[in-house]
DNA sequence: AACTATTATAACGATATCGTACTATACGAA
DNA sequence: TTCGTATAGTACGATATCGTTATAATAGTT
């Protein structure tokens, strides 16, 4: 008996998965930094608190990970002017090459998808993806929506 | 510049593991083990490879997952009569009353989901979906809808 | 000023996953 | 049959993540 909803999105996770998988290790990093660089790509400088509540790794072990890119100098670690106890992190140049390299195959994937698909058709899927975040009731703030952009705006000056 | 398609999914994915881990930790298991269990509820006796396709983890870590399953007495490992290479596994009494709490909670939530949308929206929801599956091109073989049931009898006597 | 909460790092051991090498079996071709 | 190759699963060391505790700095409140 194959749930309706979370059998499907669970499928086209691993889908998706897969196909980046490929992509990613051909750029010489994992699907995980991968993700990282590509969200950094657009909302760098982040801070570590934002990148926990999007990617839902725990605290330690994104300290790790930014560890682990910053040894590789693809990311920068510095105090946000605005309230010291948070740290940015935002992309070296050499990091902004690899993101580059990821957003392009997400792009592709991405383009390839809308040719699949009508108006129509994404509008029932952003309705049950709204369903699920309601049914679930838990706020993960994928992107900036909530967090205001006038902010970012501030700490890039 | 959020994508259209694969932020909301991985946004509804990470909603979904949320819940899930909520309502899992109450049953005293991961939301991995509660998947596994909740996957060999509907298709058991499963060989370790088709687990390995459904959940994409590599074959080494299926072997430790199992083992820590089998230890709690929640599945058992036999070989197949068809093919001795295989390893087929099911759930154990213990391990169907566990499945059966993850099933409650996936089951809830797929009420709430449903009672949210309408038969339209599901259709552009699956068709989005299946359009990522051409996309992307990967088969994963989410349930056995290619696998063949008559297979399954036969392994099953 | 004192108190409390937030943000992040550091430093662990515990656990989970990965990557590779290896064994056993299946199956088609020479 | 025997060879060659592909597949299924495991063993084991390497790596990553988790979970906790401690520390520090800062923000916000009273």
């Amino acid at each position: 008996m194959a749930l309706r909803f979370l059998s499907p999105i669970h499928k086209a996770t691993r889908q998706i998965g897969v196909y980046l998988e490929t992509h990613s290790s051909d750029l010489g990093l994992t699907t995980t930094e991968g993700h990282m660089l590509s969200y950094l790509r657009s909302y760098s400088p982040a801070p570590v608190s934002e990148l926990h509540r999007v990617f839902g790794v725990k605290r330690s072990t994104l300290t790790s990970m930014l560890d682990r890119l910053a040894a590789r100098r693809w990311v920068e670690r510095r105090p946000s002017n605005r309230d010291r106890r948070v740290t940015l992190v935002s992309l070296t140049e050499e990091g902004s090459t690899r993101a580059e390299g990821v957003q392009a195959a997400l792009d592709a994937l991405e383009a390839e998808i809308g040719a699949k698909t009508n108006p129509q058709d994404l509008e029932g899927f952003y309705r049950v993806l709204s369903a699920i975040a309601e049914a679930t009731d838990v706020t993960v703030t994928d992107d900036r929506e909530s967090a205001g952009s006038v902010t970012r705006e501030e700490e890039n000056a």
